[in-house]
DNA sequence: TCTGGGGTCCTAGGACCC
DNA sequence: TCTGGGGTCCTAGGACCC
């Protein structure tokens, strides 16, 4: 873990009272809340028979280990059946993606409940801003010791919070902490807490960059902190060799953001085994991925004008494929007719390497904020219900500031000439 | 060890424009 | 026939994260 025993259950490693001696230091109030080996920790809260046992959830990919079965050196993305072997008495069940989901709009709905600013990072963790609380809420380590409670009690699930100045040492220090630990990184110890950990454990350093770095020497963060800057970059190239050094430093300038919105939608499926698939089959793939993109994409009232084709060979190997359309859409259609474009200028090298995945991404999303969403009911069957809907935005929002509306939803009974997705020009009136 | 499904960010070359 | 500097957009790939 962290090294030098900073890791305790609940006691801050570091004393938390000297921060309140220090006012002219920033006190730390960014927080970093990663619930633990979640999926694993669901199945365990709703089945006693998997409490204190090693669980794996998923079958050919293991999506989430319990810590039992982490002990043996299973780890999320691991083979099935390497896990099996390192793990025989592991119980391996099935995921609940829905279930999941519910607990997880639980716990940020406590998220919400705890702070003004809570940027979600992922389906299980997020940061949180609670600077200026004190009179209102405590001090931040206050702030999440009741946090984990009440997620304990409410959820019934485990969750790690790190306490920092900066994003990423939050990030750094609740990786620390777990499992099911608190750890507070005072104004003025980051240094000494980030120095001696492996280069592996920053935030953005994967094995390929951790291959270079160590193959150079550069073995911990101050190991980075120390290293000349043109060494650096000769390792790992500029933009990189940049902002390892910030990092390792602590200077990290990143706002928690609780704005942010998603840039892309994306559906994929594996295509087990090695058995050739005809073209009709893929695109019966390509109709559901379609599908299902788009229809997210409405349902969050987004829309896009890339359209990725994402394509994993027979020998595994990965390929993409994109074209960009001349605006944005939602609509199944237009994504539909690109995608199979896509797909048949990928058939050749399909045909010689078989295909083990197909996924379809929409990027390149309408920037937030450059729609206004509007429900308009239309009350009637017919193409001039929708010119009167249409004059009503006008209305509401002027002529020249509307150029063009999508239609997001349409019910049951929608006019056979209405389709989700569906772009209407908006000509400004004179 | 034979490999899920969902994302983010960065790079680099070519087309195209002024 | 040879040729600058600056910018944006598109496509493809790679690394990384959970």
């Amino acid at each position: 873990m962290a090294g030098r025993g900073l890791r305790t259950p609940e006691a801050p490693a570091v004393d938390i009272r000297r921060t309140s001696e220090h006012v002219f230091v920033r006190s730390p109030s960014v927080l970093h809340a990663d619930l633990d080996a979640f999926f694993a920790s669901v199945e365990q809260r709703d089945d006693p028979a998997l409490r204190g046992r090693p669980v794996i959830v998923g079958g050919g990919v293991v999506l989430a280990a319990s810590y039992e079965a982490r002990a043996t050196g299973v780890h999320s993305g691991m083979g099935g059946a390497r896990a099996r072997r390192l793990c025989p008495d592991a119980l391996v069940v099935r995921p609940r993606f829905a279930v999941y989901v519910e607990a997880s709009r639980a716990v940020f709905a406590i998220f919400a409940q705890t702070a003004p600013v809570v940027e979600r990072l992922s389906i299980d963790e997020a940061f949180l801003d609670v600077g200026g609380l004190e009179h209102i809420s405590g001090t931040p380590p206050e702030i999440a010791r009741r946090l984990r409670a009440t997620v304990r009690e409410q959820v019934g699930l485990p969750i790690s919070v790190g306490v920092a100045t900066t994003k990423h040492l939050a990030k750094v220090a609740s990786a620390a902490a777990k499992p099911d630990g608190l750890l507070v990184v005072a104004a003025g110890e980051e240094r000494a807490f980030l120095y001696p950990l492996p280069v592996g454990r920053l935030w953005g350093v994967g094995p390929a960059t951790e291959r270079r770095l160590l193959a150079a020497g550069l073995r911990t963060v101050g190991d980075l902190a120390a290293a000349p800057e043109a060494t650096l970059v000769a390792v790992v190239g500029r933009t990189i060799a940049l902002r390892l050094r910030a990092l390792a430093a602590n200077r990290d300038p990143r706002r928690v953001d609780g704005r942010r919105r998603r840039g892309s939608f994306g559906s994929q499926s594996a295509l087990g085994g090695t058995r050739r698939r005809s073209p009709d089959e893929l695109d019966t793939v390509l109709v559901a991925l379609v599908d299902r993109v788009t229809r997210r994409m409405r349902d969050k009232g987004r829309a896009g004008r890339t359209v990725v084709l994402r394509l994993r060979y027979g020998d595994y190997t990965r390929a993409t494929r994109s074209r960009t359309l001349r605006r944005a859409t939602a609509s199944s259609a237009p994504v539909l007719a690109v995608g199979r474009t896509l797909l048949v200028g990928a058939m050749p090298l399909i045909r010689e390497r078989g295909i083990t995945l197909l996924g379809l991404t929409i990027a390149n999303l309408e920037p937030a904020g450059s729609g206004v969403q509007l429900e308009l009911p239309l009350d009637r069957r017919a193409p001039a219900a929708l010119d009167e809907a249409l004059d009503r935005i006008r209305d509401r929002f002027g002529t020249r500031a509307v150029q063009r509306a999508v239609l997001l939803r349409s019910g049951d009974d929608a006019a056979p000439w209405l389709a989700p997705g569906m772009d209407v020009d908006l000509p400004p009136r004179p």
